[in-house]
DNA sequence: AGAACCACCTGGCAGC
DNA sequence: TGCTGCCAGGTGGTTC
């Protein structure tokens, strides 16, 4: 489920909820997501206050005095905020009470997110090696040419590797590429310089477009106010298999790298 | 070092 | 209706 534009979403949501507030409980229903849920965490954070909120990557942060909350929300993971009790669902693993009543919800049918701590003045090693992140300045054409040089393999799985740029997945990689005009098996290393300002700019563009929008959304998400969101109806190419190409009309095509689909137009992208 | 593949999990859907 | 097989938004770890 989520990409970049619904973690962000997520995390916009819920900020002016948690914000300053304090845990009043921590409650760990299933600690076996992709790592155990530290069993510490409901002591380390009772009687704390959420200081910032931001994000890295797809990993949200939730800064206290004496360390950081890391969620990720992997494929299926969702955040809700509840303003009155409901009873709990069988994938509702994750929950925090705060002082003032409300209840912010981690549900995760699939469990591959994460909910793990770091201590004051540590860099978590999941946080260690990631690539820029893409609406800063400092992801750059430039930069994304001299990985690309580097690199024999498909643009589309370097892109998606978060060594380079991070908050890339399957969706905006396909969407970006179409956009830039670029096919998705293109090895890196034969990009040029303006291909690759392109790329950046595009990607920037099509996650910009994705936030503004609210997020996308397939089948379960829920935006952490509730609503669903909207920008999967306009998709360029992803999921449009033998749909027409909305630029040239020629049939999108689909294949498969790295275990994961890729769409592009044969017409469009060289 | 770089590249390819595997692993972790549940749910939804197509096809029989 | 029910079973089987396949697919899915991520990404760290292992193996070659």
């Amino acid at each position: 489920m989520p990409e970049l534009p619904e973690v962000e979403t997520t995390l916009r949501g819920l900020t002016p909820y948690l914000l300053g507030q304090s845990i009043v409980e921590v409650t760990i229903r299933n600690a076996h997501l992709r790592w155990p849920i530290p069993a510490e965490l409901p002591e380390l954070l009772r009687g704390k206050t959420v200081q910032t909120m931001t994000r890295r990557a797809k990993y949200l942060l939730f800064k206290f005095e004496h360390g950081t909350l890391l969620i990720h929300l992997g494929m299926s993971g969702s955040l809700r905020l509840l303003t009155e009790y409901q009873p709990a669902d069988k994938h509702d693993h994750f929950e925090l009470l705060l002082q003032n009543g409300n209840r912010m919800r981690l549900r995760d049918p699939r469990r591959f997110g994460s909910v793990l701590w770091q201590v004051e003045g540590a860099t978590h090693p999941l946080l260690s090696r990631l690539g820029a992140e893409p609406l800063q300045a400092t992801f750059t054409a430039e930069q994304l040419y001299q990985a690309a040089q580097r690199c024999r393999r498909a643009i589309k799985i370097l892109l998606m590797e978060n060594k380079v740029v991070v908050g890339v997945g399957n969706i905006y990689a396909n969407e970006a590429l179409f956009r830039s005009g670029i096919a998705p098996f293109c090895p890196a290393n034969q990009l040029g310089v303006a291909q690759c300002e392109k790329l950046v700019r595009e990607i920037k563009n099509t996650l910009t477009e994705a936030i503004a929008q609210g997020g996308s959304s397939l089948r379960d998400y829920v935006n952490s106010d509730g609503k669903q969101g909207y920008f999967q109806q306009n998709y360029s190419v992803y999921g449009r298999e033998g749909q027409p190409c909305r630029r040239c009309a020629t049939p999108i095509k689909m294949l498969r790298q790295g275990q994961r689909a890729s769409f592009y137009c044969p017409h469009c992208q060289q």
